[in-house]
DNA sequence: AAAAAAATGTTAGAAAAATAACACTGAGTG
DNA sequence: CACTCAGTGTTATTTTTCTAACATTTTTTT
């Protein structure tokens, strides 16, 4: 790599920086040079940049990364977490206020705020953030602070309170792990602090999570399954989730979608 | 268009609310039919969702958008907005602590910001915050809030206080009017408190403007041009600004990237 | 300035995607 | 039962993208 070339890239990267696309036959107009040369600039750089369609973008970017890989057979579990969002979106109603949690469980539920004509959505997630900000029919707030990677979202000191100080109708919960009898958990520490504002602002708060995550005790537990209102799983998880009676506070009611 | 192609349809973008795309392969796979199908159930829908080189996405991410369009002679425009970041970015060292301000003037910036071992940025925009999300090498810190999707940033009561417990090596401010009487503007109020308290924090404050700027007065004011340390711009407006002297206060040091 | 090397352009062919055409299926109907 | 027709699958054709090969131009070296 030369250095027109270097410098070409960089005129097509830090177009790119911001989002988007561009053409093929643009990025050779821009850079002033056949699309040939454009080919070969970025089959020899360090792949931050490629090609799809004819489209040039950035590798890096999440937002074009599949989706759906069946190699990895998400596919069946897809489809279940469809349905429990179907569910889950019974709860909606017009004008409300959502506390919805980061993960993947939930993303199919951002899909269905479409049909409303007005809502508010609160989240700490970088994923939920992007999908919601599409969306003119809904108001979105962001909860900030140092980002997670691994989580795609965000945490911060006083996340609780800043959560506390909304008001919020319906919170939408997921989580990694559910035990009867040691509670509901997740893998980070930061998700922690949201989670329990969610549930301690909501007046209605709904655990969303599949069968898989049943039996399963994570690092860091936020709540009793009784600190929630309902809990929206499948036919599988919802007989055992059904025999937990007679604690102290009132059992969650159990939906199965 | 008939049931099974709109459930087809409405699996599909559930799929995609989140984000992402899928192979046209795949979503055959997942919708249990061929690619022709697909293809016609999307053709036949609304547009919500188009393909891309037989990858399948919604149309109305702003991330799929082409970012650069020749028609609209943004060109001449871009080339000088990378040269101002380049001159922006030699301010950049080892370890900073960045303020990056909203706006599209700062993004070639973030593409530059790679090449640094560790860097943290703290912004409060979404855009910013998704370009800087993909670099494994800088840690973000969002300011969250209320979502503003004219500016793609977020604006909340207590923002200047928030930003005032960071502790902001260099804030690189971008403004939509400079005018050497009046002061430095931007449009949206919300953008106020962020940039003020960017610039009461930070050891160094850089303006990035270009010479379409000058002049102009935009409704919101958010300093005085004295609050610069220095002011990277480029060669037509250096002349005008590098005339202000005298004042009460030292004058920024004007740069010509 | 000539030769060599590198960079870029042009063209041709292979691969993939988009479109069109036609064939199959299965539910409903006279 | 034969017929229709919407829905879908299959195959063929066109278009576009991708890759490779070679020609041309520019830069560097001697």
């Amino acid at each position: 790599m030369n250095g027109r070339s270097a410098m070409r890239l960089a005129r097509l990267q830090d177009a790119l920086a911001g989002g988007g696309t561009i053409h093929l036959s643009e990025a050779a107009k821009l850079c002033g040079v056949s699309e040939m040369t454009i080919r070969r600039d970025v089959a020899a750089s360090d792949g931050a940049m490629t090609f799809l369609g004819g489209h040039l973008m950035m590798a890096a970017n999440p937002q074009f990364a599949p989706v759906y890989d069946l190699d990895e057979q998400q596919g069946s579990h897809y489809l279940a977490k469809q349905r429990l969002c179907q569910g889950a979106a019974s709860f909606i109603t017009e004008g409300d206020t959502l506390f919805i949690d980061c993960g993947t469980t939930l993303m199919p539920l951002l899909g269905m705020l479409g049909e409303f004509e007005e809502l508010t959505v609160v989240t700490y997630a970088l994923n939920v953030a992007n999908a919601v900000g599409a969306l003119p029919n809904v108001r979105l707030v962001l909860l900030g602070g140092l980002y997670h990677p691994s989580s795609q979202s965000f945490g911060s000191g006083d996340m609780y309170d800043a959560v506390r100080r909304l008001g919020i109708n319906k919170a939408f919960i997921s989580a990694a792990g559910v035990d009867l009898e040691r509670g509901v958990s997740c893998f980070h520490f930061h998700e922690v602090a949201p989670k329990q504002a969610a549930l301690d602002t909501a007046l209605y708060r709904i655990l969303v999570v599949d069968a898989s995550k049943l039996g399963v005790v994570r690092p860091a537990f936020f709540a009793q399954l009784e600190a929630f209102d309902v809990v929206v799983t499948d036919a599988k998880a919802a007989p055992v989730l059904n025999a937990r009676a007679g604690g102290t506070h009132q059992p969650p009611r159990v939906m199965v979608a």
